[in-house]
DNA sequence: ACCTCCCGCCATGCT
DNA sequence: AGCATGGCGGGAGGT
């Protein structure tokens, strides 16, 4: 252990590490006062990064912030560039300068781009191996970071918190943050995808792009549809969005428990990453960035001081993940002129649950993933719920003690930014452990057996899903649909349906085909592509905006520009996710909350309102809280899941290590018993925090959802004097019921051969091979596993636990479900609990899909 | 003149 | 009270 440590860290960081940077300077004084004090707990890392493979030298380094650097600047700062990158330090630039300046250039002086955001976070990524060692330390101190960067600490929280969004470091205590490197980021982006989805952001994407360019007249269609979808979005997806969301793995704080949180950095970048996940072109220019994240609560009237400073934040941001080469600015040209946007750059990730990002981190290592989502599941119930008060069985306690144990580690740190009570939580999170120890356990049997038949495996989670019984009930088209409705139905997207996001999400391969789809394939936005599904009529309608193809980056603009279709399609689309079914859902939900879970379930999809309303949400949370206590400890359906998909994972990374499972298998596994659950968990995850409400989401499935924004859309259209709606709102709800039947159907059609594996995989493949060479740098995945004795004995003790679980089996087979049911998870968790639900799904969904035909029909 | 966005005041929260 | 965080927006550098 320690050797390893001394490997990774002795010769680059004390020495190394900071010379590289500061070297010229006056590093001396730094790396003395550091070096002594954190020695090799602080510095960590960071020398050993692969890419550079040179050693560190301040030339090398600045070669490579030179170069990290966009190009235009790299261009240009090169010729100075050394100087600049050197000058890190004030001190070696005055020197320089000095020196070369007598003549002209004082230049060397710390330009303002020489103190760009984008060029420290560099600088600070240089430190840092892209994937490092989990057995080595790898402790941030902020404090020393802000020193050998020379700069203040102020400078460093804006890049810490943008790195914390994605989960590539956590906050280990006060002034310490531990460095995960990419390890997670794929899940991470997966994750942030799938919530991207469910909050709708393409459909948002499009509405503002709509209303833009017809706001000159359509406009009112356009705006009250927008209108309902922002507000419903607000309302319900609001929440969401409000969230933090947390990542199975990571450990974090939730964002519920700082005030601030919900404002955070950290929150805007989650969501600005989304925009780019959610979106086709996967360019997204600020402006529309800034409306939708300020959006949420009255996109409309912004102010326009709201505006900027939503604006600067998303600069200081997007200079950070352009720093980690996720976007590149570019510059969108649309019909008004030209706005400044940035592309996405980064790996193109499934949605979360999907194959590779889940699997991928799981492989590599992610100890602390594991971990972290034990706490998480803690930290998220405790938050959630002030305290908790779950009745606890002793083996259940037993786990929890082991589990704080190695916890304590995280939280150790005196400033732990959970502040809940670490110590409840510790306790809580114990059952959790040893549930999702469980949940592992449950997960691995499912997995073994999908694994044996990876394309088949969708299917059966499916139907073993009570959820997945209910969709397949529904509709002979079922078939077909099951993939689909499974898919909705592990997505809170649900909503999504719209986009073909929500399929992929629920079968890996999916995702793949339905972006390509050739129906609509090519550019088209999101919300073209939702229109697409109707391929009939409107693809031919939308095939002119695939013409502005010819400018990818217009494509987008182009598209949206040209809206012309559908704007039904769109609407419908738009309503759907956003739907929030506000007020009929709540009405709706009352009655049904009163009702039997199974009924519930039932009339939910009868009604499809049921996602919607806090209130309903409440109430079943209430009563669930009831059912959750009977069964377990934890009261929260949320928390669950998460420790399923923990639990899942844990598995996965289990099996990963022994290498029973191919990497094809876990994918499918995951989607199956993990892959599902764990989306859902994270969604729960975000959701919860902020709000109970969000399980509503979970609650709803996708179909039934789809429906509900429908009946909603006309109730909000009469809210809002909505011409357009009266005529089209049934029309528009059946045009919202075919996007997700559609879709589904549509990806059903190319899909059917492929649909399952052959995508994933093919991610998954790529996403490994990186995170391999990563692990190599570090010491692979066995060092990884190894190395953290913590991690490790967290997987090991989480195994053995789901054996142990006395109680577990109730929980194990709720937290099951979840999974499977859970394509949506955490509301499914719910709905589990109560039981009846899986029956009660399969009827209400017939009715939906019913509808759904009736509008395919129309179309 | 607009785009970027650095800088640091000062609120917020925890210790 | 003191310190760590980080929201926020003035206003300056860049183009």
């Amino acid at each position: 252990f320690l050797n390893q440590e001394n490997l990774f860290c002795e010769p680059h960081k004390k020495v190394l590490m900071k010379t590289p940077l500061k070297e010229s300077t006056t590093p001396n004084i730094v790396l003395a006062e550091i070096q002594p004090d954190f020695g090799p707990l602080t510095t960590p890392t960071k020398p050993k990064e692969i890419s550079q493979g040179e050693p560190w030298t301040p030339t090398a380094n600045l070669k490579m912030l030179i170069s990290a650097v966009s190009p235009e600047i790299r261009n240009r700062d090169q010729k100075r560039g050394l100087f600049d990158n050197r000058s890190g330090l004030p001190e070696a630039k005055d020197c320089l300068q000095e020196h070369f300046s007598g003549d002209e250039y004082e230049k060397s002086q710390p330009s303002r781009k020489e103190k760009s955001l984008g060029l420290l976070c560099h600088k600070f990524l240089a430190r840092y191996p892209n994937y490092p060692n989990p057995a080595v330390n790898n402790d941030i101190c902020l404090d020393e970071v802000a020193e050998e960067l020379n700069v203040e600490r102020r400078r460093i929280y804006d890049i810490v918190n943008v790195l914390e969004s994605l989960h590539m470091v956590s906050r280990l205590a006060k002034n310490r943050y531990t460095w995960h490197g990419r390890h997670n980021l794929n899940k991470t982006l997966g994750t942030l995808k799938s919530v991207g989805e469910e909050n709708k952001y393409a459909e948002q994407i499009m509405m503002i792009k709509k209303k833009e360019y017809e706001q000159e007249f359509d406009f009112i269609k356009s705006y009250s549809i927008e209108d309902h979808i922002i507000k419903s979005n607000t309302g319900q997806d609001g929440q969401p969005d409000v969230c933090f969301v947390e990542l199975p793995g990571v450990e974090f704080r939730a964002a519920s428990v700082n005030s601030r949180k919900d404002k955070s950095l950290r929150v805007m970048s989650q969501k600005f990453v989304m925009l780019f996940l959610v979106s086709t072109p996967q360019i997204v220019s600020l402006e529309i960035a800034a409306k939708i994240l300020i959006g949420e609560d009255h996109v409309e009237d912004l102010d326009k001081s709201k505006f900027k400073t939503k604006i600067r934040r998303l600069y200081d941001i997007a200079n950070v993940l352009s720093s980690l080469d996720l976007i590149k600015k570019v510059h969108v040209t649309e019909e008004r002129g030209r706005k400044p946007a940035f592309k996405w750059t980064g790996p193109e990730i499934s949605p979360n649950h999907s194959g590779p990002s889940p699997v991928i981190p799981f492989a590599p290592s992610d100890l602390e993933v594991r971990r972290s989502s034990k706490e998480n599941c803690a930290k998220n119930l405790f938050s959630t719920r002030g305290k908790p008060n779950f009745t606890r069985h002793p083996s259940l306690i037993k786990l929890v003690k082991s589990i704080e144990s190695d916890r304590r580690k995280i939280n150790s740190a005196p400033s732990s930014p959970v502040k809940t009570n670490k110590a409840e939580s510790s306790q809580n999170s114990a059952p959790f452990p040893s549930k999702m120890a469980q949940l592992a356990a449950i997960c691995k049997m499912q997995l073994e057996e999908q694994s044996s038949e990876p394309t088949k495996k969708v299917k059966v989670q499916l139907a073993r899903s009570g959820y997945c019984k209910p969709v397949a009930p529904l509709d002979t088209s079922a078939n077909a649909e099951l993939e689909l409705t499974a898919p909705s139905l592990i997505q809170p997207l649900g909503v999504v349906p719209l986009i073909p996001s929500p399929l992929s999400s629920a079968v890996p391969v999916i995702l793949p085909q339905v972006p390509t789809g050739p129906s609509y394939a090519i550019y088209l936005q999101p919300a073209q592509a939702q229109t697409m599904t109707p391929p009939q009529g409107l693809s031919p309608t939308m095939c002119p905006t695939p013409s502005s193809k010819a400018t990818a980056s217009k494509d987008s603009t182009d598209v949206t520009t040209e809206k012309l279709t559908n704007d039904a399609a769109k609407s419908s689309a738009s309503t759907k996710p956003g739907s929030l079914l506000p007020a009929p859902e709540r009405q709706a939900a009352k009655n049904r909350d009163r009702e039997p879970a199974g009924e519930r379930g039932s009339k939910r999809a009868h009604t499809l309102e049921d996602s919607g309303s806090k209130k309903k949400f409440k109430e079943d949370v209430k009563g669930l809280e009831n059912v959750s206590t009977t069964l377990f400890p934890s009261g929260y359906l949320i928390p669950l899941t998460q420790c399923s998909a923990l639990g899942a994972e844990s598995v996965l990374s289990s099996k990963e290590n022994s290498g029973t499972l191919s990497p094809n298998h876990r994918i499918y596994s995951s989607p199956i018993a993990g892959v599902i659950p764990v989306t859902s968990s994270e969604l729960t995850a975000v959701n919860f925090p902020s709000f109970h409400v969000t399980p509503l989401k979970l609650m709803v499935s996708p179909t039934s959802v789809a429906a509900v924004p429908v009946g909603n859309s006309p109730a909000l259209a009469s809210s809002h004097p909505v011409p357009i709606q009266n005529p089209s709102s049934a029309i528009v709800n059946f045009t919202l019921q075919h996007l997700g039947l559609i879709s589904p159907n549509v990806q059903v059609a190319s899909s059917p051969g492929p649909v399952t594996v052959p995508v994933s995989p093919r991610i998954e493949a790529v996403n490994v091979l990186p995170e391999s060479r990563a692990t190599r740098y570090d010491s692979p995945v066995s060092g990884q596993n190894q190395p953290n004795g913590q991690s490790v004995a967290m997987t090991e003790a989480q195994e053995p636990v789901p054996v142990t679980p006395k109680g577990s089996q109730l929980v194990a087979e709720n937290f099951f479900r979840t999974p499977g049911g859970p394509t949506k998870p955490i509301g499914s968790s719910c709905m589990d609990f109560d039981g009846a639900n899986q029956t009660s799904l399969g009827t209400p969904f017939v009715p939906q899909r019913k509808l759904e035909v009736s509008a395919e029909d129309v179309h």
